[in-house]
DNA sequence: TCCCAGGTCCTAC
DNA sequence: GTAGGACCTGGG
């Protein structure tokens, strides 16, 4: 039943660059190469290489036919040069667009992509894939096929809405249970409409996240709302700021740090972004990188995290930690 | 055994 | 408004 979809030859698109880069959890690579991807989108099977998307199978029919899903997906209306060319001169930025040409961002369904981010809370890019996934199992529906992969699509908010505790622990969700059980019980019963999410402008989309859910204790902060705006509502000046970014920008960016910080921290600023502090940098990083931010951010991030664990370690916190450890002896 | 991982929430100032 | 600690869990 496998049906191809070319995809434009003059598109630039590294797929292990894009599938790689932390904005989505449920794909892997078909040998070494990492040429041919494997992966789930709403309820479809796909195979995807530089030139080509293959279903392989799927759940049920949509309404969005595969065409449209991979047009919208791959985000194929974006234009990577012109986004390029939007940005400052910056060399830091430049190589890291260079070394990681073709990613691109994608989009995805609203509500896979805010519990995946539920499930990134204080976790690892390998056991926020093993939540993913087991929910998946336990919960989403598997896809047909003439081939020998089994496949689950992600579950709907209405499957988790009635899960039990027990259940959605046994899916190794941890203290996040509460999160995913929350919202998927206020999408399932229509009090929240991620859909709507994208008629939306980004400003207005944030407040509606930040303070409607997580005003009532719920799991979204600015980080996971801003990933959810970035990587499923098109919402492209979104900055998720994260540990990695956050290393990035203190190393590179300084200068875009707001001031306000505690001068008696090495750095003048704080280790932890208060929501305030997360607005204000959000802002001068959106003022600095202009209306593809997130365009920035995501080669940020790749760029940052393959240059691996390199805390910025200044000569007094050396001092500090020394101190400490001789201490502990 | 300890620390850390694509954060968020709660409490105390 | 800010800082510090707790939070499930798995891997190094």
């Amino acid at each position: 039943m496998t049906t191809q979809f070319p995809l434009p030859h003059e598109l630039i698109f590294e797929p292990s660059h894009t599938f790689e880069s932390g904005q989505v959890f449920r794909w892997s690579p078909i040998g070494n190469q990492k040429q041919e991807w494997l992966g789930v989108v709403s309820g479809r099977i796909l195979k995807v290489s530089k030139s080509v998307v293959s279903l392989l199978g799927e759940d049920r029919k949509l309404k969005e036919s595969t065409e449209e899903l991979v047009k919208r997906f791959f985000s194929l209306g974006d234009d990577l040069e012109e986004i390029s060319l939007s940005f400052p001169k910056d060399p830091y930025l430049d190589s890291a667009l260079s070394q990681f040409s073709g990613l691109r961002l994608l989009t995805q369904d609203p509500w896979e992509c805010l519990v995946s981010f539920l499930c990134s809370i204080n976790c690892n890019i390998p056991s926020i894939r093993a939540k993913i996934e087991n929910l998946c199992l336990k919960f989403g529906r598997k896809i047909e096929t003439d081939l020998n992969i089994e496949a689950y699509s992600f579950p709907e908010a209405s499957a988790l809405a009635t899960a039990k505790k027990h259940e959605l622990l046994a899916c190794k969700l941890g203290f996040r249970w509460k999160y995913v059980s929350f919202l998927a019980k206020l999408i399932a019963s229509g009090q929240l409409d991620l859909k709507s999410l994208s008629s939306l402008g980004y400003r207005e989309a944030r407040e509606l996240l930040i303070s409607e859910i997580s005003g009532n204790t719920f799991g979204v902060g600015p980080k996971i709302a801003d990933c959810l705006l970035l990587f499923s509502s098109r919402k492209l000046e979104a900055f998720p700021i994260d540990v990695w970014i956050l290393r990035c920008i203190r190393e590179n960016y300084s200068q875009l740090l707001p001031h306000g910080g505690d001068q008696n921290r090495p750095q003048g600023f704080p280790e932890h972004l208060s929501l305030s502090m997360y607005l204000r940098l959000g802002d001068n990083l959106r003022s600095y990188f202009g209306k593809y931010a997130g365009y920035a951010q995501q080669y940020l991030y790749m760029k940052r995290r393959t240059e691996g664990q390199r805390p910025a370690v200044t000569p007094s916190l050396q001092i500090e930690r020394r101190l400490e450890s001789q201490c502990r002896l």
